[in-house]
DNA sequence: GGTTGACCTGGAGTCGACTCCAGCTCCTAG
DNA sequence: CTAGGAGCTGGAGTCGACTCCAGGTCAACC
């Protein structure tokens, strides 16, 4: 019916997730893998697909700021399983405040620019309009 | 008529702007002053209120993620004057794009935190019900 | 059976942005 | 006149998050 879900390698991993073989190595030093990593015959690291949508969490919530200690922190918390929803729950509401001040931050920067980029725009609008009025006589 | 604008000591400007006043001796040495620091007869750092706000402006573009030699070459152009508004303008827009990047990727995470939370805060009120309905027979 | 290419390890190196240290000067208050 | 506090400098240290290196294994293909 299905087809058989394949595992697959560091470099593969890298390729779906975009991070390099080393930050998987990293990652995994770092207790950032939500299960622990199969090993072939050769000793070369096994992946599975949900490897690969744990890590794409990871990097949303790196992204928007989330320190490698906290996402092990949540990592530990998934990994050990029931009983430590209140725990989860207390650190996505703290970095969801994080996000929030962030977005805060953001907004007050881009008005900002926008505001600086009006004005330049402005400047150089009328530079060009003097010069086009003092060296162009088309029309 | 008006008061007189007092200089400011280095101890002042980091009370003022909220940076130590390593960063901001760390930031004159990486150019990030629009107007070169005075010095008094004894070779101290005389600020003015400029500075104080030109060192808000930097902190709103550092807190949005611009590095500091992005800051340093804006400065650069403000320093320089006229001319350079042209590069300003492409500086900032760059800025801009980075900052709306960021508000993706913030907006992304928001949801995907929103919606965890959520599931979170439902689980443990199923908790807190059943064990409710278990041991507490008050209505 | 030799070469390639992907993978392995432990540990070192890099980069950005601070942050601090040692040892000094200078001013002011007691 | 001296003790304290704020400043000064050049340079070293720290921290977070990678990033890379040397030297080795292993399977596959020519």
């Amino acid at each position: 019916m299905s087809e058989v879900v394949a595992d697959l390698s560091i470099g593969e991993v890298a390729e779906r997730t975009g991070l390099s073989v080393h930050t998987l190595r990293f990652y995994e030093r770092e207790g950032i893998l939500a299960n622990p990593v199969r090993r072939d015959s050769g000793g070369r690291r096994v992946y599975h697909e949900n490897d690969v949508d744990w890590l794409n969490l990871c990097m949303i919530l790196r992204a928007s700021g989330m320190p490698l200690p906290a996402i092990r922190r949540y990592t530990e918390l998934v990994r050990a399983g029931d009983g430590t929803e209140a725990e989860r729950l207390v650190l996505l509401r703290k970095h969801r405040e994080r996000v929030l001040d962030q977005m805060d931050q953001l907004r007050k920067c881009l008005d900002l620019v926008n505001f600086k980029v009006g004005v330049y725009e402005d400047a150089l609008d009328q530079v060009a309009v003097s010069s086009a009025t003092g060296t162009d006589a088309r029309r």
